[in-house]
DNA sequence: TCCACGTTTTGACGTGGATCAACTGAAGTC
DNA sequence: GACTTCAGTTGATCCACGTCAAAACGTGGA
């Protein structure tokens, strides 16, 4: 399915067959690579970026509190990150989709901060960290790149703050929901209809509700006429809607 | 009173009058510079920072959407980072003290993602992102130093997550006050007894809470022998217990 | 094909924290 | 020192979401 959404919007693939990294012809470069890179740049960053690895459905890419020493550009597939709690609670920190950077919550304490899941197969690019630090002196456009992909991710758990501190039940769903969207569109595939690869625990557990609440804020949005839910495949069928949802808040 | 708290337990003081950097003698080097630097290094790393700057209470140290072109390390003074969402709803992300580094959500989008604003007269060290990115392409334990601090703004705010995820109302006063307890510890300010900056409001703006509730969790905190609370003046009277308040939560 | 198990939906009910409101106290201000 | 204003406390009530329970649905394995 993710294949069918995929050959619908774009019309190359990925040739999963070849483990060498090749960023120079990989269709997802310009979400995870600088603009403007010579040849010779390109060559040291390929050369830095050789590993590929394959994680299949339910496998860790990393977990917690194991040392660091590199971070993961998605190719193909789709990841939760999970924080545990001393006491065993534990929480879905995000979802990573091809092209997305994971494993930069290492740097900090030289160990991962937590696990790192994958939610179907797919496989990424291993970039050691230090190797990274090194070609980061001397291409300045991929260390500035670098830093835009650790700030990105900054403002995105500041929006996921907002989310869990202020807003409530069903504008969580449809933020949620239309986030989802935006990033399939950036990645050719349809904004509007998609399987979700989580289940509604999981969701609940990155929005901060039970999963009980997201299904009847899926029913809700349903019965509402904003979205068509069939299991995990959604269609959105009045985004306006979705987008009034939390935009027309009350008081 | 940040005075007397301070004096209590470091016997130096900074030069307030002296607006040149001076990260030499800096007494917060130690949390905004990398260890083991050379002289050169340092008097390099002094020419980048020469830009000190006062900010009064209330005053805004940047805005969201104002251009983005430096970080700032905050010399004296204590900060609350907001972030304001399109319909006016708003929260408090974050607060900031000395030693610690403001700003770099910024990088991101070329322009701030939230305001900073004083809550306290202070002074920060302006540091031209421009600049530093050249000199951490020339000083490796300045950029790793640097990757270390936006990685820990990562991590903290996986935590604030988890915070405002699945903690109940008197576990995130808890944890709160543990954390502050913990910052003001580290700068050699006494960890047992400290003033709030903040009003129960933003502090519940913070905590995804209504002021109402912080208020209650106060009372309920000292009724219970665990802290003393004289308006904005806190004591901590069993720490171990106030660990528990999280630790033990129920099932 | 059928069974077992995990996921989702839906209903009934309980509750933690929000809301509304009244009062108290502290900090400016003239 | 009196007056105003804002911050904080506390009580009463409400409601959004959690909890508990049951049933329906899907899916993968034998």
């Amino acid at each position: 399915m993710a294949s069918s959404e995929f050959s619908r919007y774009q019309h190359t693939s990925i040739a999963l067959a070849d483990l060498k990294a090749a960023c120079a012809t990989c269709n997802l470069r310009e979400l995870c690579l600088p603009a403007g890179l010579t040849d010779d740049e390109l060559d040291q960053i390929e050369e830095m970026v050789k590993l590929r690895k394959r994680v299949k459905k339910g496998e860790f890419l990393y977990r917690a509190n194991e040392p660091f020493d590199a971070i993961y550009a998605i190719r193909t597939g789709f990841f939760k990150s999970r924080v545990t709690y001393e006491d065993g609670r534990d929480q879905v920190t995000g979802f990573s989709m091809a092209g997305e950077i994971m494993g930069m919550d290492g740097i900090g304490a030289g160990k991962h901060n937590c696990d790192a899941i994958a939610m179907e197969d797919g496989d990424v690019c291993s970039i050691p960290y230090e190797h990274l630090e090194v070609l980061s002196r001397e291409v300045a456009s991929l260390q500035r790149h670098f830093h835009k992909i650790m700030s990105r991710e900054i403002i995105r758990e500041s929006g996921v703050m907002m989310l869990l501190g202020v807003m409530r039940a069903e504008e969580r769903l449809a933020a949620f929901l239309l986030n989802l969207s935006q990033r399939f569109l950036a990645r050719g595939f349809s904004p509007l209809e998609f399987h979700l690869r989580m289940t509604r625990e999981e969701i609940g557990s990155y929005l901060g509700l039970k999963l009980e609440t997201v299904s009847r804020a899926f029913s809700k949005f349903q019965a509402d006429g904003l979205i068509a839910v069939e299991q995990k495949h959604i269609r959105i069928v009045d985004i306006e809607g979705l987008k009034h949802v939390y935009a027309h808040h009350v008081r």
